[in-house]
RNA sequence: GCGCGGUUAGCUCAGUUGGUAGAGCAAUCCGUUUACACCGGAAAGGUCGUAGGUUCGAGUCCUACACCGCGCACCA
């Protein structure tokens, strides 16, 4: 017996030396194929295949506690298939993650006291691109180090080469088939980022305020936003409106206002409520969207007021150059003083939409930017997933999906960060018009002829991500593009539902024709014990290496697994791992036990022992085929605990017959746990191997040199 | 306002087609009988959010309500 099973499961001696012999034995590649179904087989034309695209990775950062759950879900159902017999591809890859990984940059560059407002972009790129690289090598260690059995030979990165080239054809797809467009719209705007959303990187807030009731010539008008009204000369009501009955469209009317006279133009408009303050209102369709609307359908002027760091422009007269979060105060006090204040009301609870990032009020802005029009692909993406071509799992996301998707917008795709995939366009600088521009040869506008200049901007990081699937897989013209697409499952966090996978979905139809996954598994957010969101500010951030280290892999891995169900945040608690770690320990021991005890042969007591493991075994399978690895895990770690040692091993020492069911029961059990805690099991397996036990009896049958419990037959 | 979840033992949560409630952790008591004290045994703990309904029978299906969470929405 090895020496190693006299003392305590040591996980530090073990994980590494493991990791490098999965590595070597060539199984992480679909092409090895397991021992027992087929050999090698480069053009990969044998057996069934399973896939999962993993998540690329932020390459901004270390692996968070999130990534860990990531890691060995996927993981357990890759190691599960391959177990199957499957021919199973897991590919890794890594997302420059735009505008994210220029926010983590951008805090760095300003503990440096430098801002990438003052730098070269070029400058800044290659700054950002050395750090992500430094990044990178990190995080792909500590994949390994959470066990996961991805094929690091095809791992991918959003920026490699034919990654980019692709998307900038997709592009010019999108544009040739008049789906993207440039567009001089209203768009959801970032004073201190400088930078355009879409309106998913928008989180509402309910805050409470201070409502404003103006006095506007005859009428009196309501407003949280005081320091927008310098440009407000259209006076808006309902045209039922009774009170407002003496008033008519388009009538002028002079009146006394923030910086001295102004013309008013009466505009009766239906989208005004009558219920709500006055009945009326003025609007500024520069810096909000209703507004924007309005403006629209009246054909009515347009003006800016506040510039994009959130400074008034000089139509604010003396105000002009001021932050409006300062101007707002001084404006209040010279309405006050000209006697146009009518009442104040102090507790106005509305909701404001802020930036994501960093709770910045948005404001929005009139811009020319990229869009890409959603409808006809949502559309696309609803026949499928109504049609059940797309299973959620759980399955009442696909609600959600279709509820989002059936209210889906066009999508704003321009970014005004160095740090992305640089928009392949020429834009006009006389009449704005964009054309996508791929091999740099547009010189003139295609409709007025005028003078064309490069976009700044860079796509939308999930412009890129969005393609995932079939970019990393070499569409069109890879064999893993024809084996593995549509791949089997997605697996990510239900946080990302919109801005990742209703997106893959639509542009996969799109350009693939086909749905780019038949399953979504979502799992849940990763809380701290008291179920908070983890968060640095909080201070309650659970690093995962610190728990591998401290526990071991196999116990961190199996205790985000048991009763974790798809789609529920999870609690993570330290004691639940530390339980798991004693269980790794047991499984330790049960080995010692089982090696030193077994006997071959037959009998009644075996018989019965291993019919009611059958059974077991088929639950638990069941289990695994369903996606219920919260169930399957804990069954076998019941069994193992509570079924095998309290009671099997414990008879077996009093009874020789009971003897006899150790060994093969131990070595099934072994298989199934290894999906769940592949290192442990895995040392233990090469141990028993090397024990070889006495002739006639249940040994390890093993034809191949490649004895890895990897690559064994699932035992049911 | 619309949509989606949740409400089960002190805590975190399971409960897959309806058949007299389960796990882990914590807490209690007993036990060091040679695989393991990173252990074993025992006991304790819930009228399954509320109110109705369907059913021989409901945590499980239906209706309404309450509370918590999340998502979507241009109410100035």
């Amino acid at each position: 017996m090895d020496p190693k099973l006299l003392k305590p499961y040591d996980p530090k001696k073990t994980e590494g030396r493991i990791y490098k012999l999965w590595e070597e034995s060539g199984f992480f590649q679909p092409e090895t194929g397991a021992p027992w179904t087929h050999s090698p087989d480069t053009n990969l034309n044998f057996g069934k295949s399973f896939s999962i695209i993993m998540p690329p990775v932020n390459a901004n950062g270390s692996l968070h506690a999130g990534h860990g759950l990531v890691m060995t879900i996927e993981d357990v159902m890759i190691r599960y298939k391959r177990m199957r017999g499957f021919k199973t591809l897991w590919l890794p890859g890594l997302d420059h993650a735009g505008f994210e990984t220029q926010v983590v940059y951008e805090k760095k560059l300003e503990k440096e006291g430098r801002s990438r407002f003052d730098m070269n972009p070029d400058n800044l790129y290659k700054e950002i691109l050395d750090f992500t690289l430094d990044n990178s090598s990190n995080i792909k260690n500590q994949i390994k180090k959470m066990g996961a059995s991805c094929d690091w030979s095809r791992e991918k990165f959003t920026l490699d080469k034919d990654i980019v080239e692709k998307v900038r054809q997709s592009f010019k797809k999108l544009y040739d088939d008049g789906m993207a467009y440039r567009g001089e719209k209203i768009v959801s705007w970032c004073p201190k980022h400088r930078i355009s959303f879409s309106d998913l990187e928008i989180k509402d807030e309910e805050r409470t305020d201070s409502f404003y009731y103006l006095k506007y010539g005859p009428f009196v008008i309501g407003t949280a936003r005081p320091e927008t009204k310098f440009g407000d000369k259209y006076v808006v009501m309902h045209p039922d409106d009774k009170r407002y009955a003496d008033y008519k469209n388009g009538q002028k009317i002079k009146l006394e206002w923030i910086n001295g006279p102004i013309t008013a133009t009466i505009v009766k408009d239906e989208a005004i409520d009558m219920e709500f303050g006055t009945g009326v209102m003025t609007i500024t369709p520069w810096h909000d969207t209703a507004d924007f609307e309005i403006a629209d359908r009246h054909g009515l002027d347009k003006e800016q007021i506040i510039d994009e760091t959130g400074k008034l422009l000089p139509i604010a007269g003396e105000f002009a150059g001021t932050h409006i979060n300062k101007a707002r105060p001084l404006i209040i006090e010279k309405l006050k003083s000209k006697g146009l204040v009518e009442k104040i009301d102090e507790n106005y609870k509305h909701i404001v939409r802020t930036c994501y990032k960093c709770g910045t009020l948005i404001e929005p802005q009139i811009k020319s930017q990229w869009f890409i029009k959603m409808k006809p692909l949502a559309k696309k993406a609803l026949e499928n997933i109504k049609d059940g071509k797309i299973k959620y799992i759980p399955d009442h996301y696909q609600k959600i999906s279709i509820h989002w998707l059936e209210k889906i917008i066009d999508w704003n795709i321009s970014r005004q960060i160095v740090w992305g995939i640089p928009i392949p366009a020429k834009i006009c600088q006389a009449c704005g018009h964009g054309m996508a521009d791929l091999e740099d040869t547009i010189s003139a506008c295609d409709k007025c002829g005028g003078k064309v200049l490069k976009d700044k901007d860079t796509f939308d990081t999930w412009f890129s991500s969005g393609q995932w699937p079939y970019l990393s897989l070499g569409y069109p013209d890879q064999k893993d593009y024809a084996a593995f697409y549509p791949t089997s499952i997605m697996e990510t966090g239900g946080d990302i539902i919109f801005f990742w996978v209703s997106r893959m979905i639509m542009l996969g139809l799109y350009m693939t024709g086909k749905v780019p996954f038949n399953i979504v598994y979502l799992h849940g957010m990763v809380l701290d014990p008291k179920a908070q969101k983890m968060s640095k500010s909080k201070g309650n951030v659970i690093d995962p290496m610190t728990l591998t280290e401290k526990y071991g892999t196999d116990a961190f891995r199996i205790a985000m697994i048991v009763g974790n169900t798809p789609g529920t945040s999870l609690a993570l608690s330290e004691d639940k791992i530390r339980g798991y770690k004693n269980f790794a320990n047991k499984i330790w021991n049960i080995t010692r036990f089982v090696l030193e005890n077994q006997k071959s042969g037959e009998s009644e007591t075996k018989k019965n022992v291993i019919e009611e493991f059958e059974n077991i075994k088929k639950d638990i399978t069941a289990d695994m085929e369903n996606y219920r690895f919260y169930l399957a895990s804990e069954k076998i770690y019941h069994y193992i605990w509570h079924k095998f040692a309290d009671e099997i091993i414990e008879q077996s020492k009093k009874d020789d017959d009971m003897k006899k069911s150790l060994l093969p029961i131990w070595q099934d059990c072994l298989k199934i746990l290894h999906p769940f805690t592949p290192f442990v099991t895995e040392e233990i397996w090469s141990m028993m191997s090397a024990s070889s036990p006495p002739a006639g009896q249940a040994g390890i049958d093993r034809p191949d040199q490649k004895n890895l419990l990897i690559a064994e037959k699932w035992p049911c």
